[in-house]
RNA sequence: GGACCCAUAGCCAAGUGGUAAGGCAAAGGACUGCAACUCCUUGACCGUUGGUUCAAAUCCGACUGGGUCCUCCA
């Protein structure tokens, strides 16, 4: 399969460094606020990506962090006068409910930097060891002079970064580019060290956590392009000054997520949080895979709408399908499909998702399925093509992250179904529209 | 000011050298006891303009219009 490696900004083929198994790191959130619904993005992009791989047999050793030492928590902390840890535990929690709402897993490792910060401390030592850190008044900064690669990832010369008349003006530093690995303050968390009591800087507990967990490069990196400089292009600079490797072998971004034509942000305040949307959520999520995860996507609530729409067809479809083979005691399990058509859409899918996870190509096969059942239903039923559709079509969903739950009907649910149909055979409309009526009402139309 | 990306039907969106997938909306039709759901049919000279090529939405240049990054941000 295909991937899109930032770092060398070319369509790659992607061999894991470990047959079978595939390390990802992805960058999560600092954890002072909700998130809102651009925050989500990468979020379902890596977790669908995660889902792709272990569909097809790896065994994904998936890490993202939590960012919960910073300024902002510091400031919410300050704000509602509570330990910092309250402010962050609180959103840690709303994160994962969030994450649980657009169905993406969470069994998978979530440090905090409140726990790394001996390896962070160390790695920082290390760095200045080697030459690449030096300190100032107990502020410890990165020298990137030193190192010729800087720039590479997010395709920059030096000169046009210092250039760049928006690039922080700091007396101390050697070089205005040179980024802040410990901040020594008295303010908020802060731990002591040999350089000073303070805290550290954002760009080094992602590697430090990469390196104490998987001791090696990883396979993926993933988070949104906005991370790409000066954060990524910061780890890499760590990574290669103290365990010459570039962190991962392949880089992911992200396209931003832009609200009718505008960049969305926390900062600028036009932010919709996720828990806003009221919707059901994989209606979100289907929107988010509608458009290739490179690219920038715009959202509206009329776009969004759409994929309200279409999530309730596929929810209906699947559902539509599940009762009607239940309803005739003809459900199968362990089906393997053999059907033509039905190879020919996964096919389809497997392809679109080999190239670079295109997953508006992957909902295209889906979209096909759905129109090929929904044509079956109305024929004579073929109960061995319907068991087929129905494994190819679950096992597509449960790629993309938008499994339609199915529940066996009830015994007097069965009955009531077969009621209802007799009664329309009769042509007793009475009763017929006051079964439908128990029958809607139970969600079962 | 510097770097980079994008521009495909009313809307969303694939396709990246060989004569334009899919979805939504719209119109017409079918199915149906009434509904709902569903199904069928109908739509594009690919921003403008030069060039390369037997052949370009697809490559190169210019222009126009959007966007992102250079600062915390996913």
């Amino acid at each position: 399969m295909k991937i899109f490696n930032s770092y060398t900004n070319k369509l790659e083929t992607f061999v894991p460094h470990h047959p079978n198994r595939i390390s990802m790191y992805v960058c999560g959130p600092t954890v002072y606020n909700y998130i809102h619904i651009g925050n989500a993005r990468p979020v379902v992009v890596f977790d669908t990506v995660r889902r792709y791989f272990e569909y097809k047999g790896y065994n994904v050793q998936f890490v993202s962090n939590f960012t919960d030492v910073d300024d902002k928590i510091i400031q919410a902390a300050k704000e509602a006068n509570v330990p910092e840890m309250i402010i962050s535990e609180k959103y840690i929690k709303a994160f994962l409910e969030d994450v649980v709402a657009l169905n993406c897993k969470t069994d998978y490792l979530k440090p905090k930097v409140t726990e790394y910060i001996p390896q962070i401390i160390a790695y920082i030592q290390s760095l200045i060891e080697l030459g690449y850190a030096y300190i100032i008044e107990g502020d410890v900064y990165f020298r990137v002079s030193k190192l010729a690669e800087y720039g590479k990832l997010s395709n920059r010369k030096l000169d046009d970064l210092i250039a760049g008349s928006r690039v922080e003006i700091n007396e101390k530093k050697e070089s205005p580019l040179d980024f802040t690995l410990w901040k020594k303050t008295e303010e908020g968390l802060h731990w002591h060290t040999s350089f000073s009591d303070g805290r550290p800087g954002w760009h080094t507990e992602c590697v430090a956590m990469i390196d104490d967990i998987f001791g090696e490069e990883i396979d993926i990196h993933g988070g949104g392009t906005d991370l790409m400089f000066p954060h990524h292009e910061n780890e890499i600079a760590q990574s290669l000054a103290k365990n010459h490797h570039h962190v991962a072998r392949y880089w992911m971004h992200n396209g931003r997520l832009n609200l009718e034509g505008e960049k969305m942000s926390k900062s600028l305040g036009n932010d919709i949080k996720v828990k806003d949307l009221n919707i059901d959520l994989k209606a979100y999520r289907m929107f988010l895979l509608s458009t290739h995860y490179r690219s920038p996507l715009n959202f509206s609530i009329e776009a969004l709408d759409v994929f309200v729409r279409e999530w309730a067809k596929i929810t209906k479809t699947v559902e539509s399908l599940h009762r009607t083979l239940d309803l005739h005691d003809s459900l199968e399990s362990n089906v393997i499909v053999t059907a033509g058509d039905i190879m020919e859409v996964i096919d389809y899918f497997l392809t679109s998702m080999d190239n670079d996870f295109n997953t508006p190509n992957a909902l295209t096969a889906l979209n096909q399925l759905m129109r090929s059942i929904n044509q079956k239903m109305r024929q004579k039923l073929d109960y061995a093509w319907l068991n087929q559709a129905l494994r190819a079509i679950n096992d597509m969903l449960s790629v993309l992250g938008l499994e339609v739950p199915l529940i066996r009907l009830a015994d007097e649910d069965r009955v009531l179904i077969n009621q209802w149909e007799q009664a329309r055979v009769d042509k007793d409309f009475a009763l017929a529209d006051m079964l439908r009526k128990k029958i809607s009402e139970k969600g079962l139309l």
